[in-house]
DNA sequence: TTGAAATATTAACATTATTTTAACAATAAA
DNA sequence: TTTATTGTTAAAATAATGTTAATATTTCAA
């Protein structure tokens, strides 16, 4: 990795702009800042970073917009921060392109993480030109694609068609929170209803599967509201 | 090795056959003897010797013949032992299917070497299968692409073409799910009628022809909607 | 060439696996 | 607490696969 990695926040508090520039900083990231909408869609254009934190609730812009509009042209991750509560945003951001969210207030540490992990996947997406190698590991859970082979502990475990499809889904955007409606129309196609009452029988039938304990789930996390998202390799 | 390995001695003339009989007890081995051709096939079914040791040169029965006989059902070693001089038999003998020969007259030395070669050589296709290119092993199941042999517990599985084309597909890429319609592009062509019964009726002829219990396969696993997979070697 | 044997295909039905629905319990958010 | 969301279980409905037998078709030897 050459240089530091740059980090554009958008967001117009001062007092967590500087708390996440600080954070940031101290932790060997290049950061630039933007205090509103306007601002913050030309520094992406002129600075091109590698990341963007991007506050959903700008005083002169509606954050939607801004993931839209930088949609259109590039790829770069933008991490959303929302406040508490506003599920529904989530939602709509990781619909339009979003790659990850963090609620206020959030500590340093759950920062990083998205952060490292945004960079991580804009990297292998960057390098393999996407398809993430054949294989995905995250603890004792081992998914190898090209023989559609679950393992757990190197047990072979027996998943049907719709229960490996949401695993695969989840696995290949690990990390990130993958939206009931995207995991939805992923498998039951565009007509799909609604309704997740599938998605959650599936889930509680995966679960019995891969976790040690399907009440406490370790690998498949359930984001409230939101969606699910598969643990990272730790 | 559990118990002492069984030769069977198919020999007409006494004075020989109560040589190597009492040879071979010696040195550890169990001894049947059969004194023709006739008798010799039925004990090599029904005792199911390790190694058999077989004379061309018998009244009832061309030996050629005995080897093609039992070559049609099982890869028993079988060591010939010829005349003196008789050189086109022994190619041919080989060519047959027979493993290995012995000049009468002989020495219990050789006789014994010969012996503990063919054990060796059959114990080691038992057990490590492949090693030797061009075979795929799994279990009790052998298969031998060169010579398009298939045989389970040493006998020889005869399979019809089509069946032979699918396991050979799915031993080639053991361990992976390959899916139906690739299979049966692979074998009917790409124009094939997408349904997939006749690759059914084919599977169900192969289990009952390879499993132990087709009930419940151990070799060849359903993926219920995607397709089958051949076990890797255990 | 013919006819028996082997093989391939088709069709009908049995069996099993998966998906979906529905009712309710547990948990998290407001 | 109250409500909304998610988890869990079991039964019903559906779909996929296995199995058998009858019917073509091919192969091969006389």
């Amino acid at each position: 990795m050459s240089g530091k990695n740059c980090i554009l926040v958008i967001e117009d508090e001062v007092s967590i702009r500087n708390f996440i520039s600080s954070s940031l900083t101290a932790n060997g990231y290049k950061v630039v800042t933007a205090k509103d909408g306007q601002q913050g869609l030309v520094m992406i254009s002129s600075y091109r970073p590698d990341v963007v934190l991007l506050d959903l609730g700008l005083p002169d812009m509606d954050g939607m917009h801004i993931i839209q509009s930088v949609r259109e042209w590039s790829l770069v991750p933008i991490i959303v921060v929302s406040a508490n509560g506003m599920q529904a945003d989530k939602v709509k951001a990781l619909d339009l392109g979003a790659d990850d969210y963090v609620t206020k207030p959030f500590g340093t540490e759950e920062l990083l993480a998205r952060i490292r992990g945004a960079l991580r996947h804009w990297q292998t997406r960057k390098d393999t030109g996407m398809s993430e190698l054949g294989t995905f590991k995250s603890g004792d859970l081992m998914i190898d694609f090209d023989k559609r082979r679950v393992t757990v502990r190197g047990e072979i475990i027996h998943l049907t068609q719709n229960e490996y499809k949401i695993v695969a889904i989840l696995s290949k955007y690990s990390g990130r929170v993958m939206t009931y409606d995207y995991i939805i129309k992923e498998i039951w196609g565009p007509y799909a209803k609604g309704d997740n009452q599938i998605l959650r029988v599936n889930m509680a039938n995966i679960r019995r599967k891969i976790e040690d304990n399907p009440a406490d789930p370790q690998y498949i996390i359930t984001e409230v509201g939101v969606g699910y998202r598969m643990c990272e390799d730790k």
